[in-house]
DNA sequence: CCTAAATGTTGACGATGTCAACATTGTTTT
DNA sequence: AAAACAATGTTGACATCGTCAACATTTAGG
């Protein structure tokens, strides 16, 4: 049905899918706007009369990747409370959809947070990150009215709990975590580690 | 001394300085082995002397940011304690280090931490990482010896600070800080607002 | 139906990463 | 000291890439 149109019909998304699927299986490095079109069965130029250069195919993706992100949490957030009760586990519940959706797509991740892109040329990205963002502020809300946290301004909680997930997230997929510590653990005991941390506080 | 011999005599460095030098100015996708070798004065393919590939001048431009970083965590650290029994203010000031650095060189921290580069090929890029980190487990076992923290494992609490830190660092040069948060508060604001939480905990 | 907008193609340009072949210099061995 | 060798730098080539202008085809609106 596809082969032999002239128009596509689905172009942009058929060229952010490839972008996708490359970055997937051979790294940002390897996605090109010609590979991509190449994936897609059109011509190198063809992008172009969707996006205005790379950097724009790049923060389509990116924002995919933060729509898939912000649902996943969300799935995590509607069988919520799985642990009745239980703040900790909630939040180490939370804290590995994170972390395995870097481990699964960790080139993704890097496209959506390595950007080095205009906030005021590609506003959409911003307001992608916000949805994954506000559903922290969400769910920490809800938690602090079911008084399974302490109370204080939400927005801090959730920058500081958004802070120490995303950095813990970051440092693994960029085996930046010292080996003793990293090889001594799997994923999810350092999620709890370091919730346990953010938890508890550090103060004596 | 340098203009008419055949051999450079400092390539490599050159070679590096001027890679760090055009991510200041023109960020990270203007860095080529190229421009690098025409910066520093030689031909096209000289850079292939000293580095097997682009990537392993990029390794060592972030290996330079690891040193140059740990170098300035030093110095907050030696001159140690800044507010005496005031592990708050202390933590802060750490995170300020942090922090301004990444403001100062947000090219070069993408670099250090963006990388995608394999750590069978690169180990010395973990070791520079390593010499950052175990900076802030000494500082924390020097805190809770002088029990301005509380006790536990200093490299628990250290993966922790760590995480938050970079965690909050990343989001803030890379514009994910939601703007009605980031816009209403300065940098040490925002240090204070992370540490805080960390420090208290968010447990009820 | 005809025209304009949208979408796709072709061909070109300069820049880039990389490699092979070659040139020059510094060092070591005899 | 001369010769052999290793280290370092140069030149030229190739495929790929991002981008643009000119052109082709299709779709949609009057």
């Amino acid at each position: 049905m596809s082969k032999k149109s002239y128009h596509h019909g689905n172009l942009r998304n058929a060229l952010i899918s490839a972008g996708v699927a490359i970055l997937s299986s051979e790294g940002a490095s390897a996605v090109s706007l010609r590979k991509v079109a190449r994936e897609a069965g059109v011509s190198h130029a063809a992008p172009y009369r969707h996006f205005a250069d790379k950097e724009a195919l790049m923060v389509a993706i990116a924002e995919e990747g933060f729509h898939k992100l912000a649902q996943e949490l969300e799935k995590a957030f509607v069988r919520f409370p799985t642990h009745p009760n239980d703040s900790f586990g909630e939040l180490v519940e939370m804290s590995m959809v994170y972390l395995r959706f870097a481990e699964k797509n960790p080139d993704h991740l890097r496209v959506m947070f390595g950007g080095a892109v205009d906030k005021h040329v590609h506003p959409s990205l911003i307001a992608a990150s916000e949805e994954a963002f506000s559903l922290l502020v969400k769910i920490i809300q809800i938690m602090q009215d079911k008084k399974m946290l302490r109370a204080g301004s939400a927005d801090a909680l959730a920058l500081g709990l958004w802070s120490m997930l995303h950095g813990v997230t970051t440092l693994l997929i960029e085996d930046k975590i010292p080996p003793p510590i990293q090889e001594a653990h799997s994923l999810e005991e350092i999620a709890q580690t370091c919730v346990r941390v953010l938890y508890d506080g550090i103060s004596s």
